[in-house]
DNA sequence: TTAGGGTTAG
């Protein structure tokens, strides 16, 4: 338990209060009308319950302050009670924590209404002290108090309130606090718990229900999570939604999609939660169609606003879908916008290689009074990264700590050496690495050896990846690179030794697959795919595009072919990689001057990428490419990374 | 009175 999560505990546990303490706000009142002032303490009472705004209820405040009536207990318990529930800032909540203070002898009521607040506004643990001071004051917790403390209630706290459950026997007939319990021991990853209480119920209902199915979805237990969820009759939009957010979160996006088009044609309503979830499902498959169609059914559905939530996903969804423009023109529309709507953008131009427009986006966050958080300074220094713009980044780095007082992660440890990697200073990476108080992870290493490849620095390299070897922490991405350093300085007896090695260890490299999106339909391609029914005609356009392109001078790089093969097999091995066999059949199938569109699991190949450019100038197309990392445009011969990648 | 959804390097 951190200290820095408690807000400022002692504004309501201490039971001496200060003058502070006591007003309930800092700047001076509005001014009041004087028939308020006039009012009995019951019909102030009653105005504070109709009241509508947070604005009204200030003014009330106002008034019954200045009338004395602020401490007539059914004045005061109101006003608290719309402070509780209005509360959108923490100045509301401490207003309406002030007023609990100034109850000589708050009920249960009194007390749940501002468990409740805190706990809804992110404060837990100042929850759960409420509480408890609620019960050192002998005021008897019921029902409601005890599901308040329990929103956002960690395990260990959870477990005695799980006790003092049984004791007043809420468990397990009581729903609401066995939900409650639930979600705790859900939110701990303690499944097994859950599902114990979900079975005692003596009722199943479809809240339980779709609490169950989140513990399990959030532990990627989707086979359990599914199981439940067939069996659940009349589901709501949240218990599709814990669905469908299962599916999206753990890398089943078409499975998320398939789901949302049940959802509709069952008749149950999406809400902003369904379409946050389905649009990050359509982000991970990176294809424009469905996107398009999803946001075109945001804009038809009139329920569904354009709220920073919204925003954000349909940023990202464009960003990561190829169509920064649309990305941006949504970020023009979405009204209040928060620091996550500009961290989605700031990193949509990263990924897409637009550094400067990041940097400037960067800017005008700061100009517009709003407080960058670490995400920000991960898309800021990967646009820096993406750009080899060392200086700036080296700026940032430092100016996270020194101007913003946040700590680097290994996130941000990562976009440096990725950045001083990739500008060839492989020395200053390493020694950014060494100097780390954090364990560097095995993807850290692994970009350090990419560097290493890239810039020939065999005696690093080496060093490096005999360390990850006799450490048992290399991958086969390690091994790969290896490889290619040998490959690399023309020691072929090495690169030989390499796959042994590999073979030895039984690593595998991740078989790399492209996707091409043609008339609404996805076609995935790995290497030396057979498997479309136009094989033929994608096979004879390849040969055809590599007769143009060697009359235009370009030369296989056959030395990233791992296997032991002749060279005209590796040369044979490079042309069916799944990245040309989609550029392919995107030329055979779509029509000329069309952009194509391409999605790889892994990094594009350094020789895809030097066809491409030539392709797209042969062809007079766009390519664009979405790899494991960032995007490649290519146009007209050239590549939008510049080829710094 | 319960529940859930947004951004994250290589």
């Amino acid at each position: 338990m951190s200290s820095a999560t408690f807000s400022n505990p002692s504004l309501y546990l201490s039971t001496t209060t200060t003058t502070t303490a006591h007003s309930p706000s800092p700047s001076p009142p509005p001014p009041t009308p004087p028939s308020l002032l006039a009012l009995r303490p019951a019909d102030l009472a009653g105005l504070i319950t109709e009241s509508t705004s947070l604005r009204r209820v200030r003014e009330l405040h106002a008034a019954a302050l200045r009338s004395g009536h602020h401490l007539h207990p059914i004045v005061n318990f109101r006003l608290q009670r719309s402070y509780a529930r209005s509360s959108s800032s923490s100045s509301d909540l401490d207003r309406s924590l002030s007023l609990l203070r100034l109850t000589p002898q708050p009920n249960v009521f009194f007390f749940t209404a501002s468990i409740h607040s805190l706990a809804s506004h992110g404060r837990p643990l100042d929850a759960l002290l409420l509480f408890s001071r609620m019960l050192s004051l002998s005021v008897p917790p019921n029902a409601f108090a005890l599901s308040a403390a329990l929103t956002a209630c960690p395990l260990h706290p959870g477990r005695a309130l799980h006790a003092l459950a049984l004791k007043l026997s809420l468990v397990p007939h009581d729903p609401y606090v066995a939900t409650s319990l639930l979600h705790m021991y859900a939110r701990a990853a303690h499944p097994a718990a859950a599902r114990r209480l979900f079975d005692a119920m003596p009722r199943r209902r479809l809240v339980s229900a779709t609490a169950m199915i989140t513990c399990y979805a959030k532990m990627g237990d989707l086979a359990r999570a599914r199981r439940l969820f067939d069996e659940t009759p009349h589901k709501d939009a949240v218990c599709w939604n814990a669905m469908i957010d299962g599916y999206a979160a753990h890398s089943s996006p078409r499975e998320s999609l398939r789901l949302f088009r049940r959802m509709l044609a069952s008749g149950a309503t999406p809400n902003e939660g369904t379409v946050v979830s389905v649009l990050s499902a359509v982000a991970q498959l990176g294809s424009a169609a469905p996107g398009k169609w999803l946001h075109s059914y945001i804009k038809s559905d009139g329920s569904i606003r354009l709220t920073p939530k919204v925003g954000t996903a349909l940023i990202d969804m464009y960003c990561k879908c190829g169509s920064l423009e649309d990305a941006v023109a949504v970020f023009h529309t979405v009204a209040n916008k928060d620091v996550v709507v500009y961290n989605s953008m700031i990193a949509g131009y990263a990924m897409h290689g637009r550094s400067r427009d990041a940097l400037e986006l960067f800017a005008r966050l700061c100009d517009r009074g709003l407080r960058p958080t670490d995400i920000t300074f991960i898309g800021v220094l990967n646009a820096c990264s993406h750009s080899g713009l060392v200086d700036e980044g080296r700026e940032f780095f430092h100016s996270m700590e020194k101007d913003y007082s946040i700590e680097p992660k290994i996130e941000h440890y990562g976009c440096m050496v990725d950045l001083l990697g990739r500008a060839g200073l492989v020395d200053e990476a390493y020694e950014l690495i060494r100097s780390m108080k954090i364990e560097p992870d095995t993807v850290m290493w692994g970009s350090l050896l990419a560097a290493c490849r890239q810039h020939k620095n065999l005696a690093l390299g080496e060093n490096i990846a005999n360390f990850l070897l006799s450490n048992g922490i290399a991958n086969s991405g390690t091994y790969v690179l290896l490889s290619n350093i040998y490959a690399a300085v023309g020691n072929w007896e090495e690169v030989a030794r390499i796959r042994t090695l590999m073979k030895e260890s039984g690593v595998q490299k991740e078989p790399g697959c492209s996707s091409i999106e043609v008339g609404s339909k996805v076609f995935e391609f790995v290497v030396g795919d057979l498997s479309h029914p136009k094989s033929k005609e994608i096979y004879k356009m390849l040969e055809e595009m590599n007769g143009l392109l060697r009359d235009r001078g370009y030369v296989p790089q056959t030395e990233l072919v791992l296997h032991d093969l002749g060279e005209a097999e590796k040369e044979r091995a490079l042309a069916v990689h799944s990245e040309k066999l989609a550029v392919a059949f995107g030329l055979i199938s779509t029509r000329p001057g069309t952009t194509i569109k391409i999605v790889k699991n892994l990094r594009v190949c350094s020789d895809c990428h030097t066809a491409f450019k030539m392709i797209s100038e042969i062809v007079r197309r766009k390519i664009i490419v979405r790899d494991r990392n960032r995007f490649h445009h290519f146009s007209e011969g050239s590549c939008s990374c510049g080829d710094y990648w």
